[in-house]
Formats: C-alpha cells, sequence, structure tokens
DNA sequence: CATGAATGAGTATTCATTCAT
DNA sequence: GATGAATGAATACTCATTCAT
C-alpha cells in the first residue's frame, strides 16, 4: 500500500502541476505567486524547484501535458462514417464542449486578465443582445426567414470576435452567406 | 496657444492613460510596472498618484473609459431600416470587426497570458481545421449541401469556445439546426 | 545649512560605499548581504538599488572608485630628486605602508576568506620564524654576515609567497643574491 | 583488492576533501554549494553529512588537514650543516615555492574574492614597476650601487605588503638598511 | 505640477541541512 | 553506505506607493 520513492515522486508532480492549474485559473499566472502554488500544494515553495526548474517550467508544462489537443484530435478525427451528419455534428460539438468544461482551468490560464473579465463578459453580452434584435426586428418584418436569432447572433459576435483575436481574417460576407443564403 | 490649467491636466490625464493602455497591451496588466508607464508616458512614477489613485485603477479606468461599448452600442442600435437586412449585416459586422481592430491594445488587456498564446493559436487553428475536413468529407459524400466549408468550421468552433468561456451555456443541437435546416 | 537634492544624493551614495566597504571588510564580498549593508547605512534594501544597479556593482564601485592606485602612483612617482636615495626610499615605503594601512578596509575585500585568515596568519608566522632560525645559525657561524636575520627572512618569504600568488615567475637565486652578495 | 569498510570509508573522505578543495579554490568557500562539492564528488549532497559535520567542518578540516605547514617546518627545519648558506637558502626558498605551487588550491581558499583578483594584481603590478623605475633612476645617478632593481622592487613592495597584512608591523628603516647597507 | 528619495512588503529562487527509505 | 525528498531560512532584487521638496 506504500508507495516506492519512484511512485511517490510522481505522484508529487501531479498533485504540484495540479495545485498549479488551480492557482493559475483562480489569480492567473502573473498573479499567483510560487508561495501560493506551494500552500496550496500543502508543501514549501523550495520542493517545487525539486520538480520544476522556474515557475516559467512549471506554465509551459501544463500547456503541453495538460494541454487537451490530443484529445480534441482524436474526438473530432474518430471514425464518423454511417451516420448521419447532424446528428454526429451535434454530438461532435457537445463533446467539444464538455471537452473544454472539463479543462475549464486551463482555459482560465489562456485568458488571464482576472479584473478585466466581468468587463469582457459585459461586452460580450451586449453585442450578442443587439444583434439579436436585430435579427428579431427583421424577421418579424418578414425580410429574414424564422430562425433561433438568439444563436444566431451568438454565432455571428462570437466568429468575428474569435478571428479578430486569433489573427486570421475573416471574410464576413462569407459568413452572412453562410448564415442566410440566398435571401434578399 | 497654450493651455489652461484645466485643459493640461485633462491633457496629461489623457496621455496617461494612453501609456498605460499601450504597456498593459504589450506585457499584460501584472507584468507591466508603474515605472514602465510612467517611461512610456516621459514621465516620474509619483505623478501617476495625482492622477489615479492606484495602478488598479488605471486598470479600471481604462476599461470604463476606453471601453468601446457606446461605438459598439451606437453601430448597433442605428436605424437601419429600408435597406436589405443581408447587405445591412455584412456591413454590420464589418464595423464590428473594424471596431475591434481600432481596439487591439484594450482586446489585449483583456486577454493577458501572452505565455500561452501560441499555445492558444495552434488548439484554434487545428481545432476548426478538424472541423472543416468533417464538413467537407461529408459534402464530397453528397450528404450535406455544398457550403463554405472553412468559415463553417470557423463558426461552429468559434460559438461553442465563446459560449463555454462567457458562461452561457449553449444549445448545441440548435447551433447544428441553425446552419444545417432541415438536412438528413 | 540644509542640502540640495543634488548633495544629498551625493552624500548617500557615498555613505552607501562606506557602509558597503565596512562589511565587505568584515564579513567578506560572499558574506555580507544586501541586507547588512543597508543596515549598516541605517536604510532599507531597496533604497541601495537607487543608487547602484546590483551588489556586484556595488563591489566594482568600490573596486574603482575607493581603489588607491592614483595615490600610490602620485606618491611613487613625485620628484624625490636632491635628497638621499635611502632617506628617500625610507620615507617613501613608509608612506606605502601607511597608505595601506589606510585602506586597510578594502585591502581586507581583495583578500576574502574571513575563515581562513587565522591559519594563513600561522603559516606565515611560523614561515618567517624558522626561515630566521635558520639565518641567525649561519650568522652564528660566521657564514653570513652579521644582520637583521628577522627582517631578512620576512623579506625572503613575503617575496616568495606573493611572487607566487600574483602569477609572475621568481628568479630566488637573483633574490638571494640581492641580500647577500658576494656571500660565500 | 576489495577495500575493507575501514579503507572504503577512508577513501571516501579523502575524495570528498579533494573535491571539496578543487571547488572552494575554483568558486571560493562561500560561491561554492554543498551541491557543487557533492557534484564534483560524483556523490548526493546528503553523504557529505555522514563524513562532515557541515560546510564549515569541511573547510577547517581542509585547512588542518591538507595545510602544508607540517612540509614547510620539516622543509626548514632539515639539518643544513655542511653546505654552503647561500646555495642551501636558494635551494629552500626554491622548494619553498614549489610547496606554494603544490598548493595552489589551498592558496587560493586563503584569498578568496575572485572579483577583486584582477584589481590587485594590476595593483601590485604598477607598484613595483614604479619603485623599480625608482632605483633604476638612482642607479643610473650612481648614487646605488648596480643591482638587479626589478628584484629589489618585488622585494620592497612585498615585504612592505605582507607585513601590513598580517599585522606584524615592519620597521621600514631596517628594511632598507638590510638591502643598502652604508649606502649614502 | 512634478520630481525623486525612501520604504515595506513582496518576488522567485537557492541552499545547508535533516531524515526516512 | 547512500539516496533523494523535504524543509526553513536566507538571498538578491522589484515594485507599488508615499511624501518632502
Amino acid at each position: 500500500m506504500t508507495k516506492t520513492r519512484r511512485e511517490q515522486a510522481e505522484w508529487r508532480r501531479e498533485q504540484l502541476l495540479d495545485a498549479a492549474l488551480k492557482v493559475f485559473a483562480a489569480k492567473g499566472v502573473d498573479g499567483a505567486s510560487v508561495k501560493d502554488i506551494a500552500e496550496a500544494a500543502g508543501v514549501t515553495p523550495g520542493l517545487l524547484y525539486r520538480y520544476f526548474e522556474s515557475k516559467e517550467a512549471l506554465v509551459t508544462t501544463l500547456l503541453s501535458e495538460r494541454g487537451f489537443l490530443p484529445q480534441l484530435r482524436e474526438l473530432l478525427t474518430a471514425d464518423h462514417r454511417g451516420r448521419p451528419a447532424v446528428e454526429m455534428l451535434t454530438e461532435l460539438l457537445g463533446a467539444f464542449d464538455a471537452l473544454l468544461a472539463d479543462n475549464a482551468d486551463l482555459m482560465a490560464v489562456f485568458f488571464g486578465a482576472t479584473q478585466a473579465r466581468a468587463a469582457l463578459a459585459e461586452l460580450v453580452g451586449e453585442g450578442q443582445r443587439l444583434i439579436g434584435d436585430f435579427l428579431a426586428a427583421r424577421v418579424a418584418e418578414g425580410e429574414l426567414r424564422p430562425h433561433d436569432t438568439a444563436t444566431a447572433a451568438r454565432t455571428l459576435f462570437a466568429t468575428v470576435a474569435v478571428s479578430r483575436r486569433t489573427g486570421s481574417p475573416l471574410d464576413v460576407a462569407r459568413l452572412v452567406e453562410l448564415l442566410f443564403p440566398h435571401e434578399r
């Protein structure tokens, strides 16, 4: 029942990564001190340096070892043949969503600035609401076909914002054409 | 031509906010020191405290005064009647995109973690590519109608991710139905 | 009577150098902490960094600004003509000795290892004594002319040791010939 | 061929002292960490404490066990009768010089301050050169008898410096009289 | 209005040492 | 005998903030 040295070391390493992930997510990478992490792991700061070269190494290790890109890849490349695309797609995106939820802490590390989070939420919320209102009005006037305007607004807003942030330019006309094909 | 006291004070305040925004965007809020900001403004750190109570106040001021939510609001609530919805929507999203581009520095403050940026870009890139491949395969098989699969993939990915991040739950089925109505 | 800012800064700088020199001499450069130096100056450690970039900069500044090489140079190159060489030389070496005494703290910085100082003193003491005994015996036997054997021993020992330490090889035969010319 | 327990222990002890001496000489006592020494000996830091109570004990052991005072004593007290003093003295000092060379590492431990070594060398070099110039000038003027002025300068400089450093006061007049007897 | 000297609390990191295995 | 996990205290250095000038 007792651990061997090797097991104990592996366990401690994981425990430290767990603690670091949690603390980084809560306070941001810069906002979290090595002492914070050590305390969260019930350990002295010095011990951290037996397992990781530096605080920065902790971050990069977290990003590489705890990154969920492999899972994402597996998820999306599995053999999906023989089942209806729409059903399949729904399941797929659901799984992707769940993956993000499971890795909420890591996602939080990607987005630092704890302080600005509320302001960001407000911006996103209002943006989506306003676009939704616009769409709903046009549906009411009969110009656009009836559809889930709230979801459409979300889609439009998110796509523009993510494209802008990740640096890959977006052809807005294509996006609109995708959602509202052949409408005039 | 000389400034009044009031004008000079206002000018300095704005100058300090400009400097802070630039430095925050470049180094992250935590990574930027008051000295950094002061230097960027060609001023001593002490002076900052005549205009702002603390470093934190600088951030919140930036978020509230330099937030582009008012512009966004104006943009989306203008009177759009009398012009085709699709044309209008394209213009609207284009303007929104431009607004984000103009406020790139502020957006950078929303998303800190300089260190993780590369990892995030990789995740987003690969995720979108994989979904795109899936869609293209189904179009090739004739199951899905021909469409811009790359843009669709972007849309799906971005919408799921943003929803997860902003905390508002997303009904994935609705999202799929929106993009691929009545397909089976 | 009050100091200008400029004067105060200059004064503080010197005060910090004074404190550093004293502490370095007492504890050795490595043994002395920045906190030690700050305390010796009645100041917070942080302040030190307004005046010097690092602890190392403190050492090099001490070596360059407080080095007494200029004084030594002046001492030895002054115009000595017109006075007997022996008288002059005695005065010169006395002044050199006084210069070293005045800069005892700095000399202590040149020679670190507080711990080994006693052992070194013992080595030097015994070495000189033994050489002195040898010389005295030979004088007693009439082989060497009567002379101040203690001083001769000191001279021989010191010259060999310093040459070895400073890396410039010494021709021992020349040294002996210098002190005991034509004796056999 | 295999070692007894006792022999193995003795061997390890010596090996650790060897490693410590080498590392201390290279990095200075304070600059060398126990880990450095252990690594140099191909061993873990913990093991050091089975053989020596502390890092300090390592230094004092080195100083007492590896001190070459016994050898120096033997060298200088051997029976020298029956051979000319000058020849004997030359041989003696040569052996002393060799002894210092053999124990260069230990000598380096006596003199720490790696940082100041260059400054010290400059001081010594220039000092000896200037005194040499003075002597040469007086020889040229015929006031002093022709002699090896460079060696004399070295002798004078070294003797004053060592005396000052070891704390035993020196009568400068006696030193001059020793080198230049009856000259005026 | 603006400076810059000064502080106090904090930072990441190192290290001598202990001890269970 | 030897290891290596763990600690606690120290280290050099940074930084937000205050305030006399």
